[in-house]
DNA sequence: TTTAATATATTTACAATTAAAGTACAGAAT
DNA sequence: ATTCTGTACTTTAATTGTAAATATATTAAA
């Protein structure tokens, strides 16, 4: 085989192999975040949507501007706010200054579930990342970052 | 505020830039993938279970065996064959040896896609990893593994 | 002021995934 | 030969996501 047919395939073979890696690493991340967020009755969107309207306080959010923070179809945070409202941690409220806008607005029982959760959220998150010192994180952070900017591009 | 509150914050806050780093960098592949599949009217998950389709070769993959490749569940392999039926792109076989058993085996048609799916695909994912240099993807990918490892074990 | 364009949320249809329950078949033990 | 156990696949219900169509409310333009 001639070498730079060999490059070429290093260089493919670099490429996928950093996809592949990616891949299995969320793939390991979800699942452990999952489990996690199941003894609470909660799953990753969940808890995004809800950790988002309990930083916006009391008025809450409308659902397109949470939807947009979320990076989620509005179609889908319809169904989201439904699944949160039978769950009797969100309400929907129509906004009186405007009729088209609801606004999701956390209730006091997930305010405490977020208080009982996030203490041990962040704890898993430290275990989850504790195989990578402080420096090799800072430099998978950099990587990362680097390797956002180039696919934006794309 | 005293220093220990400090390091302990700063601990969590490289865990938590890390998985948020890793998270949006697999949203943006998965979303250019996505789009790219789309042209074909494959996407991931179908591409995923032609290649092992391709590779497995005549006889195909029973369809606990692919669903075991692919990392999911039983239930969801039997949709996503459906699909690929639907689509002509595999077909089921009984097999004679153990009538519990049902192959999944790829049409010529699918071959035929996946020739020329293929090139296109290795150079979207060069072109994705390009903003990383030969080092700094070898680096990445042994944090990865390494993190990896860190996460098995939880 | 009526009309047109825009924004918000929902509905519907689909893809992908999991979990749990059910069905069918194979192999082993009695 | 029958029964038990395990394996393979399917079905159903639920969650999460996208896209397209619709209803309603607001805003801008004619």
């Amino acid at each position: 085989m001639p070498p730079e047919k060999n490059q070429t395939q290093g260089e493919g073979y670099l490429a996928v192999r950093t996809v592949i890696e990616l891949t299995r690493t969320m793939d390991l991340l979800e699942d452990l975040l999952a489990r996690h967020f199941a003894h609470f009755n909660l799953s990753q969107p969940k808890f995004n949507a809800l950790m988002e309207l309990y930083y916006a306080g009391e008025e809450g959010l409308p659902l397109s501007e949470l939807g947009q923070r979320m990076l989620v179809s509005r179609a889908n945070i319809t169904g989201l706010v439904d699944r949160l409202e039978r769950d009797g941690l969100v309400v929907r409220v129509v906004d009186p200054k405007d009729r088209r806008v609801i606004r999701a607005q956390i209730t006091p029982r997930a305010v405490q579930l977020i208080h009982g959760v996030l203490p041990l959220h962040m704890d898993l998150l430290k275990r989850a990342t504790s195989s990578l010192n402080i420096e090799e994180k800072e430099t998978l952070i950099r990587l990362l970052v680097k390797l956002q900017q180039g696919l934006d591009k794309l």
